[in-house]
DNA sequence: AATTGCGGTTGACATTCGTCACCTGCGCGG
DNA sequence: CCGCGCAGGTGACGAATGTCAACCGCAATT
């Protein structure tokens, strides 16, 4: 019997796929999250052999839940299902110690088979994926990522240099950085396309 | 019996959705499209009572579909299930006749007894959105959507002008009047406001 | 014929952006 | 101790952006 958990912040899409691994005659869903948080809760809780996860929810996201159940030792395998086919995303997934990336574009049977065979000890990940995933690497730094999220919601610079405590010129610096290594034109496409990319 | 299609551009949820509805005794899933042209041959093939169907799908959106499925009769009626909580794709929804709009966000549960109340002639619309939606009409016009939609893709002033054979400082004007219109502080967040609301 | 309104244009102005060269302080290995 | 790299800052310059007011046909009124 393998004992699953699940993470998914879209109830309805949590509750359909709990109803696709009860159809299993070997799978037993001993819990729902509807964000991060809450699954580690459960993971401490049940210790189940598997989580299945989303990767965008709100607080703690799918691939920190991994990078935490990595550090702190818990005995579980992590398979991320998702609808984001970025390259960076598997990668930051696979260094976080998961052992299944599967897209919500794959056919749902092959959700049940990615289990057992992640359970059996093996991995399993979209081929279509793994290849993009080590093509390109994300040429961004921590300071480049923030300030282009920031900047990206619209914020001017001088409002990106308030909120993370440096100067209006130090921020410019780093968007005009961003620009150049993303071979863009203005921060807008420098956005789009980081975040196209899953370098966020 | 209700006689179920199910039209969702996402394999995994696509099959997710047909276990949970299987697990009622009283629904049969007939058939299940990955987009809208597929779901409308489907419709003609199976004349299923009820369309389960997403919006944001690769040809025929959902939106499109209950537009068909209204303007040729079908005897069947649509219900959207979608991600998006936006007010303008409400409206549309029910200019086109469609009788359930529920969010993925809602409990899982909901989806088989909307089902059910929608076979018996009744509407359910999740209520949060009902009050958004009327509440605030879309304050753009024509050439303001469409300019903000190019200078939301990072495109200059001078770039939409040429594409829509209009003066850089024409382009300018209207991004202006947008901004001011969203009351928001610059094109980007212009860009974001208009799109969260489904006024793209 | 004069009036109003509307879509588009122009030009001027203050701000913000994108770029670049150069400065500062600080830690770290030699 | 010196030199080096590195994160951050400064200042300046041109280009793009955001804001306004005024202007031009042109069609529909009156």
């Amino acid at each position: 019997m393998i004992r699953v958990l699940l993470a998914e912040d879209q109830a309805m899409v949590r509750g359909a796929l709990s109803a696709l691994l009860r159809l299993e005659p070997d799978m037993d869903v001993v819990a729902s999250a509807a964000d991060g948080q809450e699954a580690w809760r459960l993971i401490e809780q049940h210790a189940p052999d598997v989580v299945v996860t989303d990767i965008e929810m709100p607080g703690l996201t799918g691939l920190e839940l991994a990078q935490r159940v990595r550090e702190r030792g818990a005995a579980c395998k992590v398979v991320i299902v998702t609808t984001f086919a970025r390259p960076g995303y598997l990668r930051r997934a696979l260094e976080a110690g998961v052992v299944g990336y599967l897209l919500k574009d794959a056919p749902a049977e092959q959700l049940a088979d990615a289990l057992r065979k992640v359970h059996r000890g093996g991995r399993v990940v979209d081929p279509q994926l793994a290849v993009d995933a080590w093509s390109e690497a994300d040429p961004l730094n921590d300071r480049e990522r923030q300030v282009l999220r920031l900047a990206g919601e619209g914020l001017s610079a001088g409002e990106v240099a308030a909120q993370l405590h440096l100067s209006q010129g130090t921020v410019r610096n780093y968007l005009s950085e961003a620009i150049g290594k993303l071979g863009v034109g203005n921060r807008i496409e420098a956005y789009r396309l980081a975040r196209q990319k899953g370098w966020l």
